[in-house]
RNA sequence: GCGCCUGUAGCUCAACUGGAUAGAGUAUCAGACUACGAAUCUGAGGGUUAGGGGUUCGAGUCCCUUCAGGCGCGCCA
């Protein structure tokens, strides 16, 4: 059981003595940043003395009094009343037993039994994806790692948006490029894509189907509109799945429109609706938008809003308990206008949750890099990726809480030195792998008992807050919270090495437990890593 | 104008959702390898948490207000 657990049980226990009932969230149990305040402590004291007519430090000792649990060694009362726990040595050394006999698994929570759809990127396919895409593909992801590790059952998902006006250009400008490739002047209109990207794709086009759709017809149109989106999203998958982001489902706006289902949720959603001027409008400020919204133009044509909105109850509609959107920051004002069409369908406010992640700038020698200097156009992905490589990448961009804007520094990532994080980290569990090898004839010691140094106890107290830890970075959504913790335990692991002697072998009780601390934290850093993308070297 | 977000060390950010002396990294300065990887470690300086008021045992965190910045407010998506 996790040390929290135990804790927050035996005061609930001891709290019925003083006619207080308690359950296990009115409980808060923290982690002692100063060793003098013992290995955890609590304010329950002080939170309820009020409702029971006592002196904070009254309730606290009576507590104390009445808290009687095998792994406590100790307990004080400080201050204005928090009550400190000391645990036994026992009880914390018994984490690197765990962990080594957990592996892979350490860290992973009880099943939930709920379903999470997480819908990120999205990214239209029209062209290449941005450093937005790459920070939200980032965060996303990690945020369904932290779900499936906290125990919910998550799926992936990619919203396709194949319909509209993007799409007609895609195909206008495919098919311009299509002309030029037979040496007919390049026309393009101001709305179409100019990015050279094209050309690669209209030779593909002229070398596999010939001049077969020189023609300008009906037929051709919706052949470029195909071949575009077919090959942009190739792409974008590929980039995607060698930034180690895998989707579990594509969605296609163009289903969406099948099938008479905007038709028919429009009827369902005629109560809520009005027309003005043409239009009909979505009566979305009965529930939480400050506005009402079209959702069909006097023209006849459907808004974005609509078939995202029959999106939205598709999805629901699938079993999942809650939705996830990850968005980029300027999406703000489509939360509450989102979350008011599911509210008409009758689901609550919070079965849709979306995570705004904000905007990258990219710094390169203290100064802002905009464009690519071999496109010209702005940084790529694919681009960053490349030079930067993977592993950086993704930590740097889901190192900072998604809502902080990211300002990624070029050089920093691209060292291969002290500074940068991601080394830091990767290093640690380098060192802690060359010291199993070198010791690979020494038994280790699960138990760890010969465990007592102050930088040994460190370690043990956070390794044992890593389940707790997931859990909160899932429940909040925030994998910044496991780059904060593999860095913290990264330095642990640093100084614990640099102040003990780990393979001594004039003392070999000593040196498995140590070597078995070891072990238990290689499995951590590993774990802790592969919640973000990022791989664990065991060499650098 | 209205709404949402943000303001913490020179810089980039934390602070367990109201807790104990506001912490890390980076930058700066000073130290540590003839023992397991120096991609490391040890130490120092650096703060009126944008300003002001309020709530209470206790506020960076909650409420009011002023200031500064970002983003939204389309029959675009």
């Amino acid at each position: 059981m996790e040390n929290e657990k135990i804790l927050k049980l035996a005061i609930i226990e001891a709290a019925k003595g003083l006619g207080l009932e308690l359950v296990e969230n009115d409980v808060v149990i923290e982690h002692s940043k100063d060793p003098a305040h013992g290995d955890y402590a609590t304010n329950v004291a002080l939170k309820n003395a009020k409702r029971l007519g006592k002196n904070p430090r009254e309730v606290a000792q009576y507590l104390s009094d009445n808290i009687k649990n095998e792994h406590i060694e100790k307990i004080e009362i400080a201050g204005p009343g928090f009550i400190n726990f000391f645990l036994t040595q026992e009880k914390l050394t018994g984490i690197v037993e765990r962990v080594i006999n957990e592996g892979d698994a350490f860290g992973k929570g009880s099943p939930k039994g709920k379903k999470i759809n997480v819908e990120f990127v999205s990214a239209n396919p029209t062209g290449d994806l941005h450093l937005g895409h790459t920070r939200i593909a980032a965060v996303g992801d990690s945020i369904c790692n932290l779900y499936e590790a906290a125990g919910y059952d998550v799926c992936r998902e990619y919203y396709v948006n194949d319909c509209g006006n993007q799409i007609e250009h895609l195909g206008t400008s495919l098919r311009a490029r299509y002309h030029e490739a037979f040496g007919e002047p390049l026309v393009l209109g101001e709305d179409d894509y100019h990015g050279r990207d094209l050309i690669a794709l209209a030779e593909q086009i002229k070398e596999k189907y010939g001049d077969k759709y020189l023609v300008d017809n009906e037929e051709s149109a919706a052949f470029f509109k195909r071949f575009g989106i077919d090959a942009e999203l190739a792409k974008i998958r590929a980039d995607m799945d060698a930034f180690r982001v895998r989707f579990d489902k594509f969605s296609y706006e163009s289903d969406i429109r099948k099938g008479g289902t905007i038709e028919s949720t429009l009827e369902f959603l005629k109560p809520h609706t009005y027309v003005q001027e043409g239009a009909t409008y979505l009566k979305t400020s009965d529930f939480l938008d400050d506005k009402d919204r079209p959702i069909v133009k006097s023209n006849g044509q459907y808004t974005y809003f609509m078939p995202d909105i029959c999106y939205h109850y598709d999805k629901m509609s699938r079993g999942f308990d809650e939705l996830i959107d990850v968005l980029g920051a300027d999406h703000h004002g489509y939360i509450n206008r989102m979350k008011s069409a599911l509210m008409m369908k009758g689901y609550s406010a919070d079965s849709l949750a979306v995570e705004l992640v904000q905007i990258v700038r990219v710094f390169k020698d203290g100064e802002e890099v905009r464009m690519s200097k071999r496109t010209g156009k702005s940084i790529t992905h694919r681009e960053l990726v490349e030079d930067v490589g993977i592993d950086a990448v993704r930590y740097f961009f889901v190192e900072r809480s998604a809502s902080a804007h990211l300002d990624f520094n070029f050089n920093l990532a691209t060292e291969q030195s002290s500074q940068n994080p991601v080394y830091y980290a990767q290093y640690a569990h380098a060192r802690c792998c060359s010291l199993l090898n070198l010791a690979d004839d020494i038994a280790l010691d699960p138990k760890a008992t010969a465990l007592k140094e102050e930088s040994e106890m460190q370690i043990l107290k956070h390794l044992a807050e890593f389940p707790s830890m997931i859990e909160g970075a899932a429940t909040s959504r925030a994998p910044y919270k496991v780059a904060a913790y593999i860095q913290k335990l990264a330095g642990l692991i640093h100084e614990f090495y640099a102040s003990c002697r780990i393979i001594d072998r004039n003392n070999i009780e000593v040196t498995s437990s140590r070597l078995a601390l070891v072990k238990a934290c290689k499995i951590v850093i590993k774990n802790g890593l592969r919640l973000l993308g990022v791989s664990a070297p065991e060499k650098m």
